[in-house]
DNA sequence: CGGAATCCCGGTGGATACTG
DNA sequence: CAGTATCCACCGGGATTCCG
């Protein structure tokens, strides 16, 4: 079923790589990252500050992974003191749609899911 | 915690139940999980040959959270020996539906992401 | 057969202090 | 300012064994 391409979603290396894809924004801050970057490049400081939370360890890490895959960019300026701006890559932005997506039903469904688990 | 609907995403506890109820698919198998039920229901024993490399205590954990959460059904017939199936829900359904968004765009954007991370 | 109980390990995430 | 370096806590997940 699999071989050439796309849709090789029965294979084990191919769920394995899904997988591996999809825990990128699926570690509980890259998603949130991404949705800050979609009103355009924020610097590490602002980038912290919003996310309340995260460490700079963890940002680190997070924001690293993400430019490691093509999804942000990240760019020194050398001025005094230090200037890091990341921002959403053409394929980042296309992550945030789909997140947004995500968020939406999540949204929506909320409520219900909510409620089963309740009972 | 109000929320203006979709684009919630700026308050503290909206963000800890977005990433609860993410969660719930992202967890490595509940994905693999729901989609292995998209053609019907299956037995405890099916899910766990199908999803080849899962333990039942995990396999157990998996489908009670998404149970708990009303993404899932579970029967438990009481014959001999004991039968148990589990099925999608209504909105069950509608999460396949959106796992299967998520990996279609990492099937068609997972190459040019593998080659950046390749640099 | 469908789990529950137990033990174990690795990775993620967090707090803090320190550096270029 | 933008990280790095430690150290640590907490699960998710896995292997195995036992139970109704």
């Amino acid at each position: 079923m699999n071989s050439t391409c796309a849709t090789s979603v029965g294979t084990a290396e191919g769920e394995a790589r899904q997988r591996t894809l999809v825990s990128l924004f699926t570690n509980k801050w890259s998603a949130l990252a991404i949705g800050e970057l979609e009103d355009g490049p924020l610097r590490f400081g602002a980038l912290q500050r919003r996310l309340r939370g995260v460490s700079p360890k963890v940002l680190t890490h997070t924001l690293r992974r993400l430019e490691e895959f093509g999804l942000v960019n990240r760019v020194v300026y050398p001025d005094i003191p230090l200037r890091v701006e990341y921002s959403l890559t053409e394929i980042g932005r296309g992550a945030s749609g789909l997140l947004r997506d995500l968020r939406n039903w999540v949204d929506e469904n909320m409520d219900e899911m909510l409620r089963a688990s309740d009972r």
